[in-house]
DNA sequence: TTTTGGTACTTTGTCTTGCAAGGTATTGTT
DNA sequence: AACAATACCTTGCAAGACAAAGTACCAAAA
């Protein structure tokens, strides 16, 4: 059964190939708690979800890109900030140039 | 000098959202077959493999985007041409929306 | 003190999709 | 007939996005 694609469709899938790439360019300016990121990622219009983003933090940590600490809240429980270390600097140095080119790419496909 | 694998990786998904675009933008420009499309997409350095292009045109097939039509080939079997619909213009439409914010989007959480 | 509401982190199951690998089919050449 | 080149298609696996449900902590109200 094919889906009706919709306008919003369209977005998530174009969105799923930045998503880690937006969470590096976060963190590397300063460190952040995952409910605050989706905050900050809404406010940009790439909206994510928890289910998505926990799993990626996860990911991403495992990789050796990001470390983590636990910081009291000032309401609620504590926080794990995320924050980006020396190797996940490089891998967003990578990023940048993947995302330069694909951009480049796009814009000789339209011609 | 060969890149590392990571490289690849970051490419590679950075690539994903944005396959269906391309696509669209190809035929939009002309009408083409399979392989043509691959080569295509090769010479613009968006690397796409049988195994993944074939369900993709069926799948926007399916979805109304695409029609073709069986053409004799000069050598060896027929080829399968496809052809941009009135639907997938305006797929194409939304398409160009959602990518120009997206790009948009990136270049905000740069700042 | 129990309940409630807000915040935050985590897991499970489903669905989509990319891709390697292998398969089928047609045509021209040896 | 055998082979090479071209072209299309399918299968099985893996990764990842997401909805939904669950766990846990804290403070203020009942």
């Amino acid at each position: 059964m094919e889906k009706n694609v919709t306008t919003e469709n369209v977005r998530a899938q174009m969105r799923k190939g930045v998503l880690e790439y937006c969470i590096l360019l976060l963190l590397a300016k300063e460190d952040a708690y995952a409910s605050s990121i989706i905050n900050k990622l809404k406010e940009a219009n790439m909206i994510v979800v928890e289910g998505t983003l926990y799993p990626l933090l996860i990911r991403q940590k495992n990789q050796g890109l990001l470390q983590y600490r636990w910081e009291e809240s000032p309401q609620g429980p504590p926080r794990k900030y995320y924050s980006i270390t020396q190797k996940g600097r490089e891998q967003l140095e990578e990023m940048n140039n993947a995302w330069g080119e694909i951009v480049t790419t796009i814009e000789n496909i339209k011609n």
